[in-house]
DNA sequence: ACCTGAACACCGTTCAAGT
DNA sequence: ACCTGAACACCGTTCAAGT
């Protein structure tokens, strides 16, 4: 089996391989498909999480959709760990962070984090490979060390710059985490009900035994649909550290 | 295949099965092990997580540490998730939240939420599951009605009120689970000489392209012992939740 | 009603063998 | 050096069959 039948669901590109000229019999076997690389498997792997979802995110995926089978790609990769770090690098490469603004750094802290909120929402199950784990690839890297200059801009202590980073790096990533199971488990429309069954049962409970979460039902259910929790924390977040300058 | 040789690794106790006797031949083979039920289900769960890590829990393991086959729990539990959710549920039922005094409502928040990430911490692999489930059993019901007791002792406006319960829940949740996954990974030496490689990696990047990581590699990697980090960020919170009092 | 053995459709990873 | 088929040791869940 060489390749071919296995991707022909892409529309035909100038660098589509061609029949096999039968009088230049030299080569017979020339591997059309490209040769592996780190780069390629992050392609294929991203492609895989945004066509199909995070739970098809598998080496046995990945390799399929490289046209190859799962053992080829630890030649490249020591394992999906090592895969999950990849993409999240490649993720946090395509952050854009502006030069600092004195006058603006709070702001603009908030841009960066909902920014990293935003990207990890657009690729659920990222999100979750990325707690637990200090960044070190050059794309995670280059955008704390930008993040970092604006902070810097805000007369902060450096510990509390330092500690300030991780706690919102760690909040927009467990916000798009909780959002992201969230979202996959249902459509918008299944969410929306499931909101209003839950507020119903918080609102039902017994008042006698229960009775701050039947007294604050409506608001434990509020603000669902857009980013308001979202942004509320990062709120509190920010004027707490913003309260720490010297 | 009855009992018996499932289980030969714990010492012989008072509720031993005894060799049955010959002449009392009426009932052939009881059922000496206890039968199922959810809390013995959740209890076998929580002592395979506890002894064998969150890598081990998985049905099978859970069915052999009842003497069963997997297929078992499918009667008393809907699936895996579940269980955890039922797991979790004892765990929130676990925690104790005080009554509310006034004067102190802050640190009595901070008291709870501290609680939180502890019990997480302690029982890793619940964290993660807790994250993008609205809680509803009733051992988590209770100890957020008792935490918005003591918010409600705080004059905070009640979208507030909800609003911070929701973002402090995550935080502890969060930190917990980060924490888990560190500490699943290595122990405390190896996650020490691993912070101290990190530090050096970071102070020898290049200057001219991470002036700022560089700057800064020693704040970054501070007060990774103790729980310096999440007490920041919980300070930071509940201050910016506390300026919003009416 | 409760339990079970066996199977289904998957995983990540390893390894000897090929080129 | 790079790639591969086949296997290993697992998963969660289903289902017909038993009692």
């Amino acid at each position: 089996v060489s390749n071919g039948p296995h991707e022909p669901r892409k529309p035909a590109r100038d660098d589509a391989p061609l029949p096999e000229p039968p009088w230049s019999s030299r080569r017979p076997k020339p591997p059309a498909r490209p040769p592996l690389s780190r780069d390629a498997i992050v392609d294929a792997a991203m492609g895989v999480l945004d066509t199909h979802g995070p739970d098809a995110l598998s080496m046995r995926r990945v390799a399929e959709a490289l046209g190859t089978g799962p053992a080829s790609l630890y030649a490249h990769v020591s394992g999906k760990d090592e895969l999950l770090e990849l993409m999240i690098d490649r993720l946090a490469a395509g952050l854009q962070v502006p030069d600092p603004d004195p006058a603006r750094w709070q702001e603009q802290v908030k841009e960066c984090i909902r920014a990293v909120y935003h990207a990890f929402l657009a690729h659920p199950g990222l999100a979750a490979a990325n707690m637990g784990k200090i960044p070190t690839g050059p794309g995670a890297i280059r955008t704390i060390d930008r993040l970092l200059a604006i902070f810097r801009a805000g007369n902060l202590p450096n510990l509390v710059i330092a500690y300030a980073v991780d706690v919102l790096m760690l909040y927009a990533t467990a916000y798009a985490y909780e959002q992201g199971v969230y979202a996959e488990r249902m459509s918008a429309e299944e969410g929306e009900r499931y909101l209003q069954q839950i507020g119903e049962y918080f609102a039902a409970l017994p008042a006698d035994r229960f009775p701050n979460v039947a007294a604050l039902s409506q608001e434990l259910m509020a603000g669902g649909e857009g980013d308001e929790r979202f942004e509320f924390g990062l709120e509190m977040l920010v004027a707490g550290i913003a309260s720490q300058a010297r």
